[in-house]
DNA sequence: ATGGTGGAGCGTCCA
C-alpha cells in the first residue's frame, strides 16, 4: 500500500481553487495539507474538493488571513488545534489518519522583517511559538507526522545565497537554532532531506517579486516533512513538486508530495 | 538603494 500526504501553502484557497483541482488531478494525494487558505471555515469551497473525491475536510480557519486545512479522500479522526501562538491566530489542524498516525498540519508565522525581537514582536512570536511547539514535541508519545510552512531554511542549501540571507528572517543563526532544537526534542526526521541531501539545492518558495523567479532561482525551502522514529522507515519518497510555481496565477510556494508505506 | 508582487477587502495588514 502506498499513502500520499502532499502539503501546499497556497496563498488563498479560494482565489487558487483552479491549481488546487490541478495538484488534486495529476498527483492524486490521499490527503492534502493546506496552509495560507485565508478564509473563515464557513466560506471554505467544499464542494469544489467533494467534487474532485475529497468530501472531508478539516479547516482551522480565519476572516483575512493565516489558516489551514487537511482535505482527505477518506474519513479522518479530527484530534486537536494548537494555538502555539498563543493569540488565536489559525495556525494549526491535526488529525489522525486511518493507520493510527497523527498528522500535524503547521504555518509557522513569517515573524516580520527585523531579525530582533526588541524592536519586532512577530520575529520573538515566531521563536516563541516554535517553542511552544518543542514542549509539545517533547511530550509527544505517538508515531507523529508534522509538516507545513515552517517558514524557516536550516541549511545552507537550503537557500539561493547563505551569507546573502544570514540576516534575513528565515535563514537568520536563531531561527536556525530554534528550529534545530524543536527537530532534536523528538528525533524528528526531516524526509525533504532525507531524499535529497546536501550538498543538493532544495527549495520550496520563490518569491513574487522576482521579475523571473525560474531565471534568478532565488529560492528558499521553508516548507517542510517531518517524521517520528517510528514513521521513517514508512517513508518511500517525497518530492518538491518545483513546475507549480510556473502553473498560472501561482502560489509563491509549491507542495510538497510525500508517499509512505502504510 | 529599502524596492519589487499578491490576496483580502476597502484601511492597511500580512506575507
Amino acid at each position: 500500500m502506498s499513502f500520499r500526504i502532499a502539503s501546499w501553502n497556497i496563498n488563498s484557497v479560494r482565489a487558487r481553487i483552479g491549481i488546487v483541482e490541478r495538484l488534486l488531478r495529476e498527483q492524486a494525494p490521499d490527503v492534502l495539507c493546506l496552509q495560507e487558505t485565508k478564509c473563515e471555515d464557513a466560506l471554505f469551497p467544499h464542494a469544489s474538493f467533494a467534487a474532485m473525491g475529497y468530501p472531508h475536510v478539516y479547516p482551522a480557519g480565519q476572516r483575512m488571513h493565516h489558516g489551514v486545512a487537511i482535505v482527505s479522500k477518506v474519513a479522518l479522526t479530527p484530534n486537536n488545534r494548537f494555538d502555539w501562538q498563543d493569540n488565536g491566530e489559525a495556525r494549526h489542524v491535526g488529525v489522525r489518519l486511518p493507520n493510527g498516525v497523527l498528522l500535524e498540519n503547521v504555518y509557522v508565522p513569517a515573524g516580520g522583517d527585523i531579525p530582533d525581537r526588541t524592536v519586532n514582536p512577530k520575529f520573538g512570536q515566531k521563536l516563541d511559538f516554535l517553542g511552544r511547539m518543542t514542549r509539545w514535541s517533547e511530550g509527544l508519545r505517538e508515531p507523529s507526522i508534522v509538516l507545513g510552512d515552517f517558514n524557516i531554511a536550516p541549511l545552507p542549501e537550503d537557500v539561493w545565497d547563505h551569507k546573502a540571507l544570514l540576516d534575513v528572517v528565515s535563514h537568520t543563526p536563531v531561527e536556525v537554532e530554534t528550529l534545530a532544537a524543536l527537530q532534536s526534542s523528538h528525533g524528528w526526521a526531516d524526509l525533504g532531506r532525507l531524499f535529497v541531501p546536501p550538498p543538493a539545492r532544495l527549495y520550496t518558495w520563490w518569491s513574487y517579486r522576482a521579475a523571473d523567479w525560474a531565471a534568478s532561482n532565488r529560492g528558499r525551502r521553508l516548507d517542510h516533512v517531518w517524521c517520528s522514529p517510528e514513521v521513517r522507515g514508512s517513508a518511500r519518497a517525497v518530492t518538491t513538486l518545483v513546475a507549480a510555481r510556473g502553473w498560472e496565477k501561482p502560489s509563491d510556494h509549491v507542495p510538497l508530495i510525500a508517499d509512505f508505506d502504510f
